[in-house]
RNA sequence: CGCGGGGUGGAGCAGUCUGGAAGCUCGUCGGGCUCAUAACCCGAAGGUCGUAGGUUCAAAUCCUGCCUCCGCAA
C-alpha cells in the first residue's frame, strides 16, 4: 500500500520500520518540528525522523497538521492510508477522510481503558496485571475510534516503563503490519468502543515523580517501576535530586519519622512509608551516575533518621 | 555561547580553596581465626590523579584549550 506515516518518538519508530520492512511504500513521513534539546540546546531530530532521513524518505514537519495548506499537502500523496502512532497532534476530520482506508492508530493500550498520552506508564503505576496494544480506526476524538484489532501483553513484577515500552512497540509494529493486510485483503471487523469502561492516561510531567512517602510502599515503588526511565521517581537528600531508580517494599512497619531512614546495611538503605517500608536498591544523586546503594553508601554518608523528601 | 555538579588503583568517594611523599570504605589475591560466614585478624598486588599545553625548584592541587559523564532547564 501507499502510506502516510505519522509518529514522532521511539514508540512509532518500530512500527514505521515494519510497514517499511513489509514492503509497502512509505510516500511520507510526519513528524513534530524539530526542537531545541539536551544539555547544548542543540537542535534535534525526532527519533522518527532520524529513521525516515536514514532510509530516505520524504519528511515532513509541520507545526499544525490541521493547517489548510497541510492538508492539501497531504493529500497530494495520493495515500492509500494513513498510518498514526504517538504522532502528538489531533488530525482533523479532512485528513481522517482523505484516504481509501481512512487513519489507522497504534494505540499503546487495551482500549478503551487508557486511552491519551501516556498509557504504558499509567498501568504499571496502577498496578494492572496486563495491558497491550489496539490499532483502531481513528475519529475526530481522543482515541474514540473503532477498534480492529488488540494484542495483549502481561506486565512482569519487575516490569518498568522502559521495558515494557519496547515490548509494546515491538507488539504495536508487528500487530499493524498484520492489521494492514487484513484492512487491504478487506477482512477487518470494527468494534466501538464501550465509553463506559474507558478511562484516561494523563500525559506524564516532572512533579509527578515526586515521592510521597505518606503513601503506601507499595505504590511508591510501583510509581518508580512505571517513570523509569522517565521521567524518573526522586526525592531529596542533603538538599539536593534523589532519583530512585529501584526499590523494593517491605511489610514491616518500623518505628520512626514517615520519610525517614529506618534502617541501613551495607546494601540498602530502608524508609519508612505511610504503610510499610521501601528498601532502596538504585538510586543517583544529582550530578552522580546511576548506582547501586551499596555503592553508594561506600563513598556517601547518610545515617539511619535522616529525612528524605 | 541556557544554569550547575563531576572525571583520583576494579567500585564508590576524600584530598584541590591554603602547591611539596596517593588516602578512606569496599572489592581482588595470599595467609590466619572459626563448626562456619557476607564476621574478625595479618599481608600483598593494583593508579599516566580524563587529556594537551602553561606557570613553578616542585602540580591531583594554580592558569588555558579540548574530550567525556551527570542533575536542572527545554
Amino acid at each position: 500500500m501507499r502510506v502516510i506515516f505519522m509518529g514522532t518518538p521511539d514508540f512509532a519508530v518500530g512500527t514505521l520500520q515494519a510497514i517499511h520492512e513489509a514492503g509497502h511504500q512509505i510516500c511520507l513521513v510526519v513528524t513534530q518540528p524539530d526542537k531545541p534539546k539536551g544539555r547544548g540546546k542543540a537542535m534535534q531530530f525526532t527519533p522518527v525522523k532520524e529513521y525516515a532521513v536514514e532510509h530516505g524518505m520524504e519528511v515532513f514537519q509541520p507545526v499544525k497538521v490541521r493547517e489548510p495548506e497541510c492538508v492539501e499537502k497531504l493529500r497530494g500523496y495520493e495515500a492509500d492510508i494513513i498510518v498514526v502512532a504517538a504522532f502528538g497532534q489531533i488530525l482533523p476530520k479532512e485528513i481522517l477522510e482523505m484516504t481509501k482506508y481512512g487513519c489507522i492508530n497504534v494505540h499503546a493500550s487495551l482500549l478503551p481503558k487508557y486511552r491519551g498520552a501516556a498509557p504504558i506508564q499509567w498501568v504499571i503505576i496502577d498496578g494492572e496485571k496486563e495491558s497491550g496494544v489496539t490499532i483502531m480506526q481513528m475519529n475526530e476524538g481522543l482515541d474514540t475510534g473503532d477498534m480492529i484489532s488488540k494484542v495483549v501483553v502481561p506486565i512482569e513484577a519487575e516490569e518498568t516503563g522502559g521495558s515494557y515500552h519496547d515490548k509494546l512497540a515491538a507488539a504495536g509494529a508487528k500487530l499493524c503490519v498484520e492489521t494492514m493486510e487484513k484492512i487491504q485483503a478487506g477482512e477487518v471487523e470494527k468494534t466501538p468502543q464501550n465509553n463506559e469502561e474507558s478511562c484516561y492516561a494523563k500525559m506524564l510531567h516532572k512533579e509527578l515523580g515526586a515521592i510521597d512517602f505518606k503513601k503506601e510502599a507499595a505504590e511508591i515503588e510501583r510509581l518508580i517501576r512505571g517513570l523509569n526511565p522517565w521521567p524518573s521517581a526522586y526525592t531529596t537528600l542533603h538538599e539536593k535530586t534523589l532519583k530512585i531508580w529501584s526499590a523494593s517494599v517491605e511489610e514491616k512497619e518500623y518505628d520512626g519519622e514517615i520519610g525517614s531512614i529506618v534502617n541501613k546495611t551495607k546494601k540498602d538503605i530502608t524508609v519508612k512509608t505511610g504503610k510499610g517500608a521501601l528498601v532502596i536498591k538504585e538510586l543517583q544523586l544529582a550530578g552522580k551516575k546511576r548506582m547501586t546503594t551499596e555503592a553508594f553508601l561506600l563513598g556517601y554518608d547518610v545515617q539511619v533518621g535522616e529525612v528524605l523528601g
